[in-house]
RNA sequence: GCCGAAGUGGCGGAAUAGGCAGACGCGCACGACUCAAAAUCGUGUUCCCAACGGGAAUGAGGGUUCGAUUCCCUCCUUCGGCACCA
């Protein structure tokens, strides 16, 4: 019977609380040894740590571990990204100020993670929403703005006149998008806010060089910004020479086929243009466009609609009038919010003339064909082709390549920017990064306008702009940083008169773009980081966290090192080196965990019942980390059960009572620790080639194959007479399992004698010596099929394999006699015969 | 529609470099222990014919190969991203 029973409550408090007080996981510089920054995205202050949680940290948890194991000097922080939403939200709802109960929440969250048994540096938590920390998001702003990054632009947001208040996505209902709160129908309200030009980075953060990132996000990235090269051409309008107009086209060696230009609804130049007959019909278009949002968006039936607004463009390739027209179906905010219109080129300018009789006149026709014949014409043809109707460029060879590599359009390229009618363009769907957002909750952007000087920073020495905790909470949700009777006046740093704050706060991506930073050292205040801190730690070394973040917080992230790199203020041109994301758990019915699905799996529960070793080691065994999958509540028994049996086999002592007598012969035992300690070290590659390539689910269950083998080897003999080989075994075993259940790991390991603490040890060396197998064992196919299997000594020549395969009688009975067609020796690992 | 990821037992999953499909675990069945149960330990567990033995099987179909979960082509399903992108 176990000697000692096992205690997960006892065990696991004992080891974390000294475990703290002898700061084991302080990450200091060391430069005696290689750092390694492992980072794992940090929590939104919910208020509860759920079983998600766990599955981001818990196996970037075992890895840092694993790597300091390996001898290096491992920093591992955490903190909270606590500005946000909910929690003015809430505050709305219940009047508790979001300062306080996002700070009750870290502390609630902050003992819920102690729980875990994490190497986590808590001397490093970092937490956005305290001053200490924005007033350098601030500064990261002034920064931003003086390299000419930040300016102000008109932009819409989703509005509701009842609360007067902007609206976040979620905050926008149903299908007709009206207000969560009142009900009231949204509206688009354009509002002065403050950009920063991400997209003047679009190209660098198109390239991945020197980064170990996933394909998918880098693909989910490249997509996003979604570079297209082209042209832009200017246009003039007919009526009003001193009106240009430009587009911006993928096709410029359609030029000559463009028929009809068209205008986005809201295009400002709509009103100028239109002549007074068509004034009614395009101000009802305008007006029924503005109100057509995601529903006519979503619909399936994409017919073209649109009016004309009676003025004329001048082609600049052959100096054709050709109307302007507007229609939904061109967008303000990509390209110039106009396109010249190829019908014989364009699937949708093709519907659009042939529902409106417009022209079509092909520009390019295929290779085979003799001519082009607009009437004939029952699709927009995009095919490659030579050009024609094209003036001095008929002829010309067209292919399917975009960009240069076409010869069409290299050609009119040139032939453009010789006129000075156009030139090369490259456009991109990546937008510049919204800054303000029109709330209490968050970092102030810290601008101040005067009448005079308009906008300015506020000066260095009054960072940070703190916000106002004598704030009134309307129910409508308007922010209280305008309704705060005097926090927005102040003085203009030019000229000391009256000014006003900027009452907007910034987006908490921002936040986040710099938090790795902010973890080198939180409580400095010379600046954003510590130099010497900096030139230490940074880049982050290895980054974790969900794949939703891919086109949000990762590229801005990326953006803002970039950014600050040119400001001088970091170095190298990435910041963080190796990205791995982990997949998602869903509750047990399979679909996503939410309150209101009541299919949340609380972790505490869990920590409480079988201890936090046997959650953490169920957390990495139960999924492939990478892919997520349902929570299975029955499956943790498996793990449980392993905890407990390796708990047995160091506390329980069979040994003692394994007499001489079922130890047959020495012969025999030294086969038997000779074939455990090959296990040993087989299982030692694997658990070390399984941490580096983040494959924790396969970490466990090799334990387990390794701890179900020490048994049996135990059971023949092995641990008799204090071997060395069994010694050894136990010694590995917990070294492999230090990482993944660090608590229990700690406690057999000082029940054992060793000294403190199994987290200090080194890795193990593997001894490829002993992984060697004395023989092998191949199975003999028989075309294609397993018909039996050969021992043979390991270092067997194929020629002796061969011959011990043919021999076999069931070979023999398959060969009738007959010499077979062909026999492979496989890697020694398989013969294959083929009769 | 476009881009990407994934389809393996009842379930989660495993399978260096193209070489024994189903490691490890859950669940289930039977057995031991027990007055009994739980716990624990042991045995079995892809499916079909089932006795030996044989046959089929990694979403479907085809191809390359002595040999394919793995490589190639076509298709289906699920999930994620983008979507009138000029």
């Amino acid at each position: 019977m176990t000697d000692i029973y096992y205690n997960h409550k006892e065990i696991e408090s004992k080891w974390q609380k000294k475990w703290e007080a002898d700061k084991l996981y302080r990450a200091v510089i060391d430069n005696s040894k290689p750092k390694h920054y492992a980072l794992t995205m940090l929590p939104y202050p919910s208020g509860d740590l759920h079983i998600g949680h766990w599955f981001s940290m818990i196996p970037p948890d075992t890895r840092a571990r694993f790597m300091r194991m390996k001898g290096y000097n491992v920093m591992f922080p955490m903190g909270f990204d606590a500005f946000g939403l909910p929690a003015e939200n809430a505050a709305i709802k219940d009047g508790i100020h979001p300062m306080k109960r996002t700070f009750q929440n870290i502390d609630r969250m902050r003992t819920q993670m102690k729980t875990m048994g994490a190497m986590f540096d808590w001397e490093r938590e970092a937490i956005s929403a305290s001053p200490e920390y924005y007033k350098w998001t601030e500064w990261f702003f002034i920064q931003l703005y003086k390299q000419g990054l930040a300016y102000r632009k008109m932009s819409a947001v989703d509005w509701c006149p009842n609360c007067n208040t902007t609206l976040a996505r979620e905050q926008v209902w149903g299908d007709d998008r009206h207000c969560e709160r009142c009900g009231t129908p949204v509206i688009k309200k354009d509002l002065d806010q403050w950009f920063f030009k991400a997209t003047q980075y679009a190209d660098e953060l198109l390239n991945f060089d020197g980064i170990d990132w996933p394909e998918r996000v880098k693909t989910l990235q490249t997509n996003w910004i979604d570079r297209s090269e082209g042209a832009e051409v200017k246009f003039q309008i007919a009526s009003n020479q001193s009106e240009l107009i430009i587009v911006f086209t993928t096709r410029p060696d359609t030029l000559w086929g463009a028929t009809f230009m068209v205008f986005s609804p809201e295009h400002p130049l709509v009103e100028k243009i239109t002549t007074p007959e068509n004034k009614a019909a395009v101000e009802e278009y305008k007006a029924q466009a503005a109100r057509q949002t995601e529903i006519q968006r979503r619909a399936v039936d994409k017919e073209k609609t649109g009016v004309f607004t009676g003025a004329y463009a001048v082609n600049p390739v052959n100096q054709a009038r050709i109307p302007i027209w507007i229609a939904d179906y061109v967008m303000m905010s990509y390209g110039t919010g106009a396109i010249m219109a190829v019908p014989a080129h364009d699937e949708r300018d093709f519907a659009f003339a042939k529902k409106y009789k417009l022209p079509i006149v092909p520009v390019i026709k295929p290779e085979v064909e003799s001519d082009a014949n607009a009437a004939e014409m029952n699709a927009a043809f995009v095919g490659s082709g030579v050009m024609v109707n094209s003036g001095l460029l008929n002829g010309t060879k067209v292919n399917t390549e975009k960009g240069r590599k076409n010869p069409s359009i290299a050609a009119v390229l040139d032939w453009l920017t010789q006129k000075g009618i156009g030139k090369e363009s490259v456009n991109y769907r990546y937008r510049d990064w919204l800054i303000s957002r029109q709330r209490y909750w968050g970092a102030p952007i810290p601008m101040v306008n005067c009448e005079i000087h308009g906008w300015n920073p506020v000066p260095d020495d009054q960072l940070p702009v703190t916000l106002p905790e004598d704030v009134e909470w309307r129910p409508t949700g308007e922010s209280p940083l305008k309704l705060h009777p005097t926090w927005k006046n102040t003085t203009c740093p030019v000229c000391g008169e009256a000014a006003v704050r900027e009452t907007d706060t910034m987006d908490t991506f921002m936040c986040s773009s710099w938090y790795h930073l902010r973890y080198l050292s939180p409580h400095y205040d010379k600046g954003p980081f510590d130099e010497a801190e900096y030139n230490y730690w940074m880049p982050v070394d290895t980054y974790t966290g969900g794949i939703e973040h891919a086109t949000m917080h990762l590229l801005y992230t990326r953006f803002f090192h970039k950014a600050l790199r040119d400001a001088g203020i970091v170095e190298g041109h990435e910041p963080m080196l190796q990205l791995r994301n982990q997949g998602m758990v869903l509750g047990e019915d399979g679909d996503k965990m939410s309150k209101s699905k009541g299919n949340v799996i609380a972790p505490d529960v869990l920590v409480n019942k079988y201890g936090a070793d046997s959650v953490r080691a169920y957390i990495m065994f139960f999924a492939r980390w990478e892919m997520g999958a349902p929570w299975d509540s029955q499956g943790i028994e498996g793990s449980v059960r392993w905890i407990r049996r390796v708990w047995t086999l160091f506390t329980d002592s069979p040994t003692d009572s394994v007499t001489d007598s079922r130890i047959e012969t020495d012969s025999k035992t030294d086969e038997v620790k000779k074939n455990l300690r090959r296990k040993v070290h087989q299982t030692l590659r694997k658990v070390t080639r399984d941490f580096e390539n983040f494959e924790f689910n396969t970490i466990i269950s090799s334990l387990m194959e390794l701890m179900n083998e020490m048994y049996k080897a135990r059971e023949a003999g092995a641990a008799a007479r204090a071997s060395a080989e069994w010694s050894e075994a136990l010694e590995i075993y917990l070294k492999m399992m230090a990482p993944a259940t660090p608590h229990i790991a700690e406690e057999l390991w000082s029940y054992l004698g060793k000294p403190y603490s199994v987290h200090q040890q080194q890795w193990p060396t593997v001894d490829e010596a002993a992984t060697k197998e004395d023989s092998i064992e191949l199975p003999v196919q028989i075309n294609g099929k397993v018909r039996d299997r050969i021992t043979v000594p390991a270092e067997a020549t194929e020629e002796e394999i061969k011959f011990t395969a043919l021999a076999l009688e069931t070979v023999q009975k398959f060969l009738e006699g007959k010499e077979p067609k062909k026999v492979i020796v496989a890697n020694r690992r398989l013969v294959s015969i083929v009769v």
